[in-house]
DNA sequence: ATCCCGAGGG
DNA sequence: CCCTCTGGAT
């Protein structure tokens, strides 16, 4: 079954302890766009969050739903008007694409309302297990995964708890290390950990809580 | 130069 | 596993 060692005979780190550290470190690790914004816009901005900084993403984001405030408006866009509205975030032709697309599918599909289960919005164009994620816990409060990112898939096998590079099998080491209910949240605290010290690279570790535990540390 | 709260395709 | 797609920030 697992390749995973037996965590009694080699206890090379204690996945509770880190995750219980990095949440007394970071209590303020929620992503803020669920605090104000709707289902759908969550996932049109995590859409284009992709390989960009969220502060670039934010800097468009009025614009982009005050032009285009639902699915019907977006999945009836203009390419050209809407690429220049989302251009500053990168990759703007793909993007623009998918989340009219998705906005197609969710207005014809869907009834302009966005899905809450993982095999409807993996449907949509541009949705993949990452952005689903985002989307079911911040929008509707659901744990049904863990959303692998850069920065989760770099501490994940910075400290040794997955070696692969694949965004899925890093998901499902974590899955099996941590407990269901703590996914969506832990998610949020391992990005703010990734961000805030573990980053790619000069890593804080002099200050880094967990490094005790991380096999990164121990060979540098 | 190098990275960013990735997806799709090979 | 690999690669490409893009602009902006550092």
């Amino acid at each position: 079954m697992s390749a995973r060692p037996d965590s009694r005979e080699y206890p090379r780190w204690d996945a509770d302890k880190v995750y219980r550290v990095l949440c007394s470190k970071y209590p303020d690790a929620a992503w803020k766009q669920r605090h104000f914004r709707s289902p759908f816009q969550i996932l049109i901005l995590t859409i284009l969050s992709a390989q960009t900084t969220d502060r670039q993403v934010d800097a468009i984001a009025d614009s982009l739903f005050s032009r285009y405030p639902d699915s019907a408006a977006l999945a009836s866009a203009l390419t050209p008007e809407l690429e220049g509205i989302i251009h500053s975030t990168g990759f703007f032709h793909a993007k623009a694409r998918h989340i009219m697309g998705a906005s197609r599918v969710l207005h014809e599909t869907f009834g302009d309302k966005v899905p809450d289960d993982m095999a409807s919005l993996l449907t949509l164009p541009g949705v993949g297990r990452k952005t689903a994620n985002i989307v079911l816990y911040h929008a509707f409060s659901k744990n049904e995964g863990i959303a692998v990112d850069t920065h989760v898939r770099r501490l994940a096998n910075r400290i040794g708890f997955s070696s692969s590079q694949d965004q899925d099998r890093v998901e499902n080491d974590l899955m099996e290390l941590f407990p269901e209910g703590s996914w969506g949240h832990l998610t949020d605290v391992f990005i703010a950990h990734g961000r805030r010290c573990c980053m790619a690279r000069g890593p804080l570790c002099e200050q880094c809580p967990i490094s005790c535990y991380c096999a990164f540390f121990k060979k540098r």
